[in-house]
DNA sequence: GACATAATGTTATATTATAACATAACTCGA
DNA sequence: TCGAGTTATGTTATAATATAACATTATGTC
């Protein structure tokens, strides 16, 4: 089994949770650090909304998250969508195109591009990063020079395959 | 060479736009037939506005264009989705996720996962049908049952890379 | 033709995202 | 430390995408 696959299912297996939470947001703290990038706090709130989270949140979700702390302040949509451009520019986070929402990169740092299975029963996503030999070898085929690459897969994990029946 | 190169490129070649038109809207009306499902006018509609386009296109484009043609009635965007998602079920167009766009398929019947190389300069779309197949096993080593699957490269075509500089 | 079903039409509204501009906070050199 | 330039945040309004819910029309079948 390769180191990919031990990677890989993170999200589809029991792991100390808070442990990785811990570490991603230090990590993004270090990694903004060298690159001279502020992480702010309302960028490392929406950070940390989306650590929270075992499932990919819509920039809604996390708005609803930052009003809910019973606080006075009422957040507007902008304020969310420029600390996600922020956070993914960085790399800390990935966006889901097929459910308009965001997730924490298990991997920041590690820039090779990333794909997703997502179960559609418990929504968690497991983050890979394979790298699809054949599709990149017809893109150099046809001269098409990539820039950014969506791979989504969705369907239903292990875990739920035997409770869903 | 492989197949599906040849096949792929279609969208970034010359060719025989109106041939390619004429000979999926027939396909796609035998298809309809074989399997008792209605290609009614409107559906037809839709789909015909898309084979005249060589880009993807959004559900308000495709409203549009219906409304541009001069006549009384104002379509409502129920009519668009819904066409939509009958060619989607039937396999004759594919959603670009991450353009919140529609594209008729290359090779409909043929049933396996498109992945799209998509033109960020022209807006052109290629269609491919590789596999991946590390993806795949990656997949399989979880446990992953899969569904259905997104892949998107965006980059810039040949030609453009010519032109653009 | 009468019934059941499938498709379309209509109205309203939900969800996702951004434009445009005002204010505040940080940075850094004089 | 002041202030000019820059970056980030806050605010308001609105654009773009998508669906719910229900009324009407068309189609197929007996």
């Amino acid at each position: 089994m390769s180191r990919k696959a031990q990677h890989s299912d993170i999200a589809f297996r029991k792991h100390d949770h808070r442990r990785c939470q811990r570490e991603l947001l230090s990590g993004a703290q270090q990694l903004c650090a060298r690159r001279k990038q502020r992480l702010t706090s309302r960028r490392r709130q929406v950070f940390e909304i989306l650590l929270a989270s075992h499932q990919p949140l819509g920039a809604y979700d996390i708005l609803a998250a930052m009003n809910r702390v019973g606080n006075l302040e009422r957040i507007a949509p902008p304020i969310v969508y420029r600390a996600l451009d922020f956070l993914m520019g960085e790399g800390l986070i990935h966006r889901i195109e097929s459910k308009n929402a965001f997730i924490t990169c298990v991997d920041p740092g590690h820039r090779c591009a990333a794909q997703f299975l997502i179960c559609r029963d418990c929504d968690q996503v497991a983050e890979l990063e394979t790298e699809d030999a054949s599709l990149v070898a017809a893109a150099a085929d046809l001269g098409f020079a990539v820039d950014h690459s969506v791979v989504e897969i969705t369907g239903v994990c292990a875990e739920c395959q035997k409770h869903g029946g």
